[in-house]
DNA sequence: TTGCAAAGTTAGGAATCCTATCTTTGCAAG
DNA sequence: CTTGCAAAGATAGGATTCCTAACTTTGCAA
């Protein structure tokens, strides 16, 4: 009787279609991952009584340099329309944590500066992130490298196919190079490691 | 002058934070990642003109059991408050897309019952996750492996941490044992492979 | 049977994020 | 040089999300 629960078990359990291939098995992985982060943000967004997207904004400032830090690429960047984040940066504004700075070759477009306090706010939020860094930190370096390197992949793909609009990764910036498996920045003229590709760079020319 | 702006950007890359430690460079990936799900989820709700929201719930049905089909455990699942998630089931429940069936043994609660059009429509909305499916096939069983064990570990941790309430991976069931290394289902009664791990088995039962 | 807890609902409101329209500025073609 | 168009950002208005708080009904245990 038992035994024979197990066994419809077992049937059920084998047919199921989202544990059968583990490429499926990861996307619900990820899928769960983009659930905390949404929490993490949210509950950050609580804290300091701002709204998610505020808190996005101030944490890419902190991180960007000044040609970055325009309403249109930011509107790029979180895939938002230009009026969602002139919005939020009015409340920054008013809220102190920014500053305007008009971009001298065209006076049309400005970028944001952080205050002072601003900056304070987005260090201190910018921790939310240590919750998914810290458990990491367990994996050997070898694995830690394989998943960088699944995960650029994927991006490199997503990318491809319009889902993420911008980014800055080694694998569509046109300093990079790969020869025979060497991958190579043409700016920094050095090799790079697989777990040295940037996801992230500050120096990043998209290729045309 | 060009060697020595390099030399300036180099000496700005190499300082700059987030490109620092492959952890950090691994977290900003599932960011990028986890955006990427926001918008195809954006997508695939304007395209059926239902909310984000909704269509999770509709997928959710669709591959999951009777009891976690309840308003509360679907609450807790998508970190929502109940009220939301009423709210949404109601819409659902007018545009004929879900039944309800009143729990026999507890009649303050109800299960969600897909309709012949809420079927239809989850499983063409669950397609939308084939995007970051497929990108994933070029990668080898080794990498995929290690990828998928990273994200579990992952996952495990925010658990601990309380990120995320609900699960269902074989980290946290009752059913699973490990031995030197060796995983193992007691209820499937069968050693499980590094790739055999299960994000959201069906027959999860978490550990008290 | 009394009282408390749990499932779900409702009402009301703050905030998100959109579309569409508008202003100002830059830029290029005539 | 001026005319016209495109691009940056702002504003208005509205649909939707998602919350808190209070409420109903049911289950359960003292």
């Amino acid at each position: 009787m038992l035994l024979k629960q197990n066994n419809m078990k077992y049937s059920s359990f084998s047919l199921d279609e989202q544990n059968q291939k583990i490429e499926s098995r990861i996307v619900v992985a990820l899928e769960r991952i983009s659930e905390a982060f949404r929490v993490l943000l949210w509950n950050e967004s609580k804290e300091n009584s701002l709204s998610p997207i505020q808190i996005q904004i101030l944490i890419f400032v902190y991180f960007h340099s000044l040609e970055k830090c325009k309403v249109g690429y930011l509107a790029d960047e979180f895939n938002m329309t230009k009026a969602t984040i002139s919005d939020s940066v009015k409340m920054l504004l008013a809220k102190g944590l920014v500053d305007k700075e008009t971009d001298p070759i065209d006076t049309r477009s400005y970028s944001l500066l952080l205050t002072p306090e601003g900056k304070e706010l987005a260090k201190k939020a910018s921790f939310f992130a240590s919750s998914v860094e810290q458990p990491l930190d367990k994996l050997t370096q070898e694995q830690k490298t394989i998943m960088l390197n699944g995960l650029l992949t994927l991006i490199h793909d997503l990318h491809k196919s319009g889902i993420i609009t911008i980014q800055r990764m080694c694998f569509t910036c046109s300093n990079y190079q790969i020869d025979e498996e060497v991958h190579y920045c043409k700016l920094l003229k050095t090799r790079l490691a697989q777990s040295e590709l940037r996801v992230d760079c500050p120096e990043h020319e998209l290729i045309l």
